[in-house]
DNA sequence: CGAGTTTGACCTGCGC
DNA sequence: GCGCAGGTCAAACTCG
């Protein structure tokens, strides 16, 4: 097993990071940070073994495909699409992007239903790396911003901040049915 | 000039 | 089957 990188940068001890969780639990709001949801399809899974296989199935759309546009999937016949876990977390901020450390390439903005502002999609632009994130300001209260963090990064960060680190120790996971 | 953003079109899944 | 909503692509564009 190589060292990966855990879903976040944090800089902590793992015996530290569990510390952090447990504190959001009682403590949360204080700086900002409302929440954080895990999704997973059926089930837990260790998302450091998740980043294992992904990463290279995921060339789709023909750019050249024999002229012909239709499906982009060039994935196996029959086999199910396989969603990494989401992480999602809400924050208080004036701004949307939080800076997390990693470098990201925004690839798509959406209006999403319900909600006067639009959700965007980004992507780490690190190569191999397939981690996805969408960032979304409540309509209900729009000091709120909802991220959220799909797949795992399979690197370091591209830039460390305290910033960021300073708001894990706000956080408060919810479980979720997912 | 390279990296990142914008934006309309396209694809897919799901509920009815 | 149809329509809607969410998600992605990719060409054009902007910026440093």
């Amino acid at each position: 097993m190589e060292n990966h990188q855990p879903f976040f940068p944090i800089s902590s001890s793992n015996m530290e990071s569990s510390l952090v969780f447990n504190k959001f639990l009682g403590d949360a709001t204080s700086n900002g940070f409302l929440g954080l949801k895990i999704e997973n399809n059926n089930h837990f899974l260790d998302p450091t073994q998740e980043v294992n296989n992904n990463s290279s199935d995921h060339h789709q759309s023909g750019s050249s495909q024999s002229g012909d546009v239709s499906k982009p999937t060039n994935k196996k016949k029959g086999e199910k699409k396989i969603r990494k876990p989401r992480y999602a977390f809400q924050t208080r901020s004036q701004v949307d992007i939080l800076d997390d450390g990693y470098r990201w390439r925004k690839y798509g903005q959406k209006a999403v239903k319900n909600n006067k502002f639009p959700r965007s999609y980004y992507r780490c632009t690190r190569q191999g790396c397939d981690v996805k994130k969408q960032v979304q300001r409540l309509s209900k209260d729009e000091g709120i911003v909802v991220t959220t963090y799909e797949g795992v990064h399979s690197h370091s960060i591209d830039k460390p901040t305290d910033n960021f680190e300073h708001i894990l120790t706000q956080m408060q996971i919810y479980p979720t049915p997912y």
